[in-house]
DNA sequence: GCCGGTGCTTACCGACCGGTAGGTAGAATC
DNA sequence: GATTCTACCTACCGGTCGGTAAGCACCGGC
């Protein structure tokens, strides 16, 4: 290849916004590149002509929408002092950016091939997992936290985060800042007496 | 209608479990009715002959599966006297049971009537979710559990396993013992200090 | 010894899937 | 003004999807 020089013009991204929107209600099975084409107005070929197969297009969308939900979930999880606001001001923010990546990725029904996948998870890991588990660490530096394995807390808080980031409906008619509020309340005071 | 009488020989059985199996290591719609007939050993016809089309098909795995589960839930449950032990018993089972159905009835990926749907969801209720919140209500009123909205919290608790239930794999290699201990222990005690 | 129901099969259908062949309007380059 | 490249199109492919028509082997009842 003498030269990648991807276009980055308008279409291209209104493909991305399509895919994200269409798998993030349906699945990946669920829409198929004929619908997403048409959410974009583009034929199906033009797809074809800005991501090689559906399995790329999958990756970009994910990879994508990751990178422009990173920067603005690190500064929530830097507001507030003390661990819980920062722990409710980042999850509001996962809670009510309806970003549908993460759901997409674990789907991973798509074949991806052993680079895209990587790739994918990286973005996961860099722009989700690790600003999450960043609080924890600071937490319990703090003593604001008690000691624990801050990986697996983490991970626990999104598994519980995710049937309700990118849905509309929230439990019992909460706002996300709720919803945010009462999550973090259980998983900090915990459920103990 | 004169008489259902649905046959209930070991075909039947066999295509539920298939179906079962398949759909719940690739999705609803990652496997399709002649990959499942295949599985069961029959041809795509016979699964027609007890089942009315794939939707009927799929919320007949549900109830089922639901079904066969919730007594052995509901026994492990009542082991062990206190709320603590009696939630880890209770998750130790969820987690080792490899019972897809909770998952599958959250794709709903399929168009199912309103009848079918509220049937599967019934049956969620009844042997999934109720035996839990029963747990917590009794851990309230012994006064082992702080007050809370016992509702949320055994949606929580069903949210933060359900990329764990089912899977051969669980993270950092644990036993369903001791995942569901770990479980426990975060959500019981809280990551506060 | 024929009949009708049960439990299953072979052979097929139209719709839709991911993906491609081949062409073209128009801007950029020379 | 001829050439080349970008960005997109129409038209189609082989394969797979959910679903069906029609019939066959086996059975107990008469």
């Amino acid at each position: 290849m003498p030269k990648p020089k991807r276009p980055t013009g308008s279409t291209r991204e209104r493909v991305l916004q399509a895919a994200d929107r269409l798998w993030g209600e349906r699945g990946v099975r669920g829409a198929s590149l004929d619908d997403i084409a048409r959410e974009a107005a583009v034929t199906k070929p033009t797809v074809y002509y800005y991501f090689a197969d559906k399995s790329a297009l999958f990756t970009a969308v994910i990879c994508s929408v990751l990178e422009q939900h990173g920067g603005p979930l690190k500064t929530a999880a830097r507001r507030g002092g003390r661990s819980r606001d920062r722990l409710i001001s980042a999850l509001a923010y996962l809670i009510g950016a309806r970003c549908n990546a993460p759901r997409l990725l674990r789907e991973g029904g798509v074949t991806l091939t052993v680079d895209q996948n990587s790739q994918a998870r990286s973005a996961f890991f860099r722009h989700f997992f690790s600003p999450l588990q960043q609080i924890l660490d600071d937490g319990v530096h703090a003593g604001e936290l008690r000691q624990m394995d801050t990986a697996f807390a983490a991970q626990a808080l999104l598994n519980l985060l995710d049937p309700w980031t990118g849905r509309d409906q929230l439990p019992g008619g909460r706002e996300p800042q709720e919803l945010a509020t009462d999550v973090v309340g259980l998983i900090v005071d915990g459920i103990g007496v």
